[in-house]
DNA sequence: CTGTTAGCGCGTTCAC
DNA sequence: GTGAACGCGCTAACAG
């Protein structure tokens, strides 16, 4: 019986039905609300997904091998940083290049203000009473670190609370660039034990909250009633009791970004480069969780 | 500048380093394990991942348009069940399937014990004097939910409990089969209604769980105190206070899975079909978590 | 309406 | 050593 070749067939008719997604750990919990949008837009529209796993480590490398291994039509780099290096062999693809989470001219992207994100949770758990708020960063110096750590800053500055340097820890394990849940643990271990006193703590990252909350069960901690947490990026905030989130609707990102690629896909003749940025939300589980009196 | 045309070289020297995997919702957690082992084989062997998202309903059809889209070398199907024709259509690819969840005699297979795992799971609730014990199932009679009740059922009698069906409840709204987290929520909103001194809950999925834990949330319940939950699939056990799960070790399966897909697409000249069955575990939290006196 | 052929972009082979 | 021709499996265009 006859049965039609996928690679024989896109090579005659140049149609592909695949767009291509290069992101590290695609099983994250925030990368994977990013798929969850994507593939809704690819159901839709009958294309497949080609995945390319970055990895935690040798992320570069394992994108040059992906690419090397020949382009797709159409390829959307999630939560990668890019530079001029990077950028010309994008170009020379010559096929569109969608870009999520870091910007850069010459492409269509997505980004969000990070900034902003972490100052609204920051003043919020200010506005909720509470005295002592620490913070937990990734080890590393990327954008979106500093970027949130300076929204941190602003919400307490603005409060006209003191700004500490050391309530702002991070953990040693550096996977996943520092915002993995062995990072948060690791992290929340330390506050614990450097500042007994905090009331709350904002992640950088939704793991390392996730890996917070598995220090505070050890250390005999209930949430929120002993320590408030709110982490960055998508957790399902009705998942985990107590723990509410700042985020960006990454499902509409990654739908958007999708549709945008396919787009570009069809007709090559449209507009310039778009950049679109996502404005983050806090998501409070309850009003109530993060209130805070004493 | 010139950059190779993976197409077209696959075309050309019938290597694809590309598998594809096609499942239900890649993005549940259960699944989700899965696609980890998937990838780690799949990185260090230099492939890449095709993934066709079956999605939550219509599922022979997507996967029909996905077939008939081509087929690439070699698919790695996963929580779909089998039948006759499927199986036929399978065949006349031509090329090598691996199946995960089911089973069928002419591909490779990686399948578990649920009816083990579910009895495990609930005479682990019973040792631990847990009086009133309900079950959350699908509302669908899959061949999966009848073996998890069928070890129910076999943990409550060998002890000599009476086994009540009316102690086995579903959800409504019928999501992925009944195994979302949606039912979870719904199902165990019947249970504190219908069964308010149920000390522990044994739930058919972990996204049920999940939804469970929402709805006692809800209720101002604690878990484990007032309510202990057994899931059944791939939680990461440490990321809820008090929830301990059944599983199988997906990534293991995963990687296992794609390597035997690998090695069929490098020498098909390799031994017939294997069957491998997975013995689930039960991964408790902390013993004293599901320790119950009164 | 059916049968034949060209060519998609590459790797490989074979001739030079 | 370098270069031209062929074929992977299919679809599209074209001829009968």
């Amino acid at each position: 019986m006859y049965h039609p070749n996928r690679t024989a067939r896109s090579l005659a008719q140049q149609e592909f039905h695949t767009i291509a997604v290069a992101l590290p750990s695609f099983t994250a919990p925030f990368q994977n609300e990013l798929l969850k949008g994507i593939r809704a837009y690819l159901r839709e529209n009958d294309q497949d997904l080609l995945i390319c796993d970055l990895g935690s480590s040798n992320q570069e490398k394992a994108l040059h091998k992906f690419l090397s291994r020949g382009a797709v039509r159409g390829l959307l780099l999630c939560g990668f940083p890019i530079d001029d290096k990077l950028a010309g062999e994008l170009s020379a693809l010559q096929s569109p290049t969608v870009l999520v989470g870091y910007t850069w001219p010459a492409f269509d992207s997505y980004i969000w203000d990070d900034e902003a994100g972490a100052e609204s949770a920051v003043t919020h758990l200010i506005e909720n009473g509470h005295h002592k708020i620490c913070m937990i960063r990734s080890g590393v110096d990327s954008e979106i670190q500093l970027s949130r750590i300076q929204g941190f800053r602003n919400a307490m500055e603005r409060a006209g609370r003191k700004f500490e340097e050391s309530s702002i820890v991070a953990g040693k394990p550096l996977y996943h660039s520092g915002f993995s849940e062995e990072d948060g643990y690791d992290a929340m271990k330390t506050i614990l034990e450097l500042h007994p006193d905090t009331t709350a703590v904002f992640a950088s990252s939704d793991v390392q909250a996730i890996g917070a909350i598995s220090a505070l069960n050890e250390a005999g901690k209930q949430m929120p009633t002993d320590i408030a947490l709110v982490g960055y990026d998508d957790i399902k905030t009705s998942r985990f009791v107590g723990l509410s989130s700042v985020h960006q609707s990454m499902q509409k990102i990654g739908y958007a970004a999708a549709k945008k690629l396919c787009e570009r896909l069809d007709g090559p003749s449209s507009d310039g480069p778009e950049q679109v940025v996502i404005e983050p939300k806090l998501e409070v589980r309850a009003s109530s969780d993060l209130k805070r009196s004493n």
